[in-house]
DNA sequence: GTCTATAAAAAGATAGAC
DNA sequence: GTCTATCTTTTTATAGAC
């Protein structure tokens, strides 16, 4: 399992990420994905035990990066405020465009929630922590931060459920609707359902 | 196509159910759903042209049920309210167990998802109308006759929107943790979520 | 570790009798 | 329309040479 050609590694972990991401997990041949990197069947046995092995790491693997993607995207739009309502509008949406950013990864979302009931649970739960909860929670500080400045009037409420709130209102709302970007929607109606969801949420934390 | 024995039909689509459900599309096998059912595989071919014409068939006659299940809860919480706060969680409680209560429809709906990209648009269309988009703008003029009366204020916000953010700081909220019921959550954590939904909710469209 | 070739099993769909 | 038996293809995983 040890690798000397760190590179084909690379090439099967992105090529599984594009084939499994097409086909889902049962649909996906492990030839296929040999085939999409370069490198023999053989060699795909290799370095993984199996296909379930194979596609566990590329979840965990890609849950990271695109976790990486989004704390970039919190630093970019939260770490300094000019406008609120503007900055916090901004985010969510370069935070929803991700799913089109990175298709192959969201639609590997969608076949690890389909298989939720048959992956180990220490995995499942390894992976949930890498991606969507450590993405999810890392909004809160940023919100503490802004309600110390008194950009934000949090009341009784947590930063941590202002960001479930902020979350729900808009990022969630668009992946609901989209199946994580499986069914298109109209730009504007993205822009709209975001807009709407920020104003809603600054009624519910807005400054008094 | 047709059918003189609609009891066996029945029995293959209510099979199909259990085994898509327990084994995702690809992974389930047509032999197991006609062991299941009790038929062999060629009556099964007889009944419905292939697999997929199988899965899509159950696939929406499931979202019609759970659907109309979904109504009877409307009815039966918010026909006439007595305590608005009570009658509002009481319906979001029992709306939330349906998701335990029909284990295959939304292992279904979990493996829909997934393959939301590879599924006719048609078919697909027909799916989230029959089942999540009707079940979910039923509730729209619920809130609107509870506005009449006084009981919510909605201000300019149309009823749809206020539906809109009631499912999604509740039913939504619990179904993402939960992947769809299909990663189990505290029965005391989901009486948290969906009570603190409801008192968000209110305090959005709580009447003045 | 990487390759070609192959084994072994599974699964979708159909032929043909009744 | 329903059944048993079968065809055909696909797929996971491994043997064995270099």
């Amino acid at each position: 399992m040890s690798s000397p050609r760190p590179e084909k590694r690379r090439a099967i972990t992105e090529a599984a990420r594009r084939v499994f991401g097409t086909e889902g997990y049962a649909r996906a041949a492990v030839d296929a994905i040999a085939a999409e990197a370069g490198v023999s069947k053989r060699t795909v046995y290799n370095h993984f035990r199996d296909k379930e092995d194979l596609f566990l790491s590329v979840a965990l693997e890609g849950g990271h990066e695109v976790t990486a993607a989004i704390a970039r995207l919190l630093e970019k739009h939260l770490r300094k405020i000019v406008d609120v309502t503007e900055d916090l509008t901004a985010f969510a949406l370069e935070r929803v465009a991700a799913v089109w950013e990175f298709p192959d990864h969201f639609a590997l979302v969608r076949t690890i929630e389909a298989e939720a009931a048959r992956i180990p649970r220490p995995v499942l739960d390894a992976w949930i922590e890498a991606g969507p909860q450590t993405a999810h929670l890392r909004l809160a500080p940023y919100l503490a931060g802004m309600a110390d400045r008194g950009l934000l009037s949090l009341g009784d409420a947590t930063a941590e459920l202002a960001a479930d709130h902020f979350n729900l209102l808009t990022v969630v709302n668009v992946n609901q609707r989209t199946f994580y970007g499986a069914v298109p929607l109209p730009e504007d109606e993205v822009t709209e359902t975001v807009t709407t969801g920020v104003r809603t949420f600054l009624r519910l934390y807005g400054p008094p």
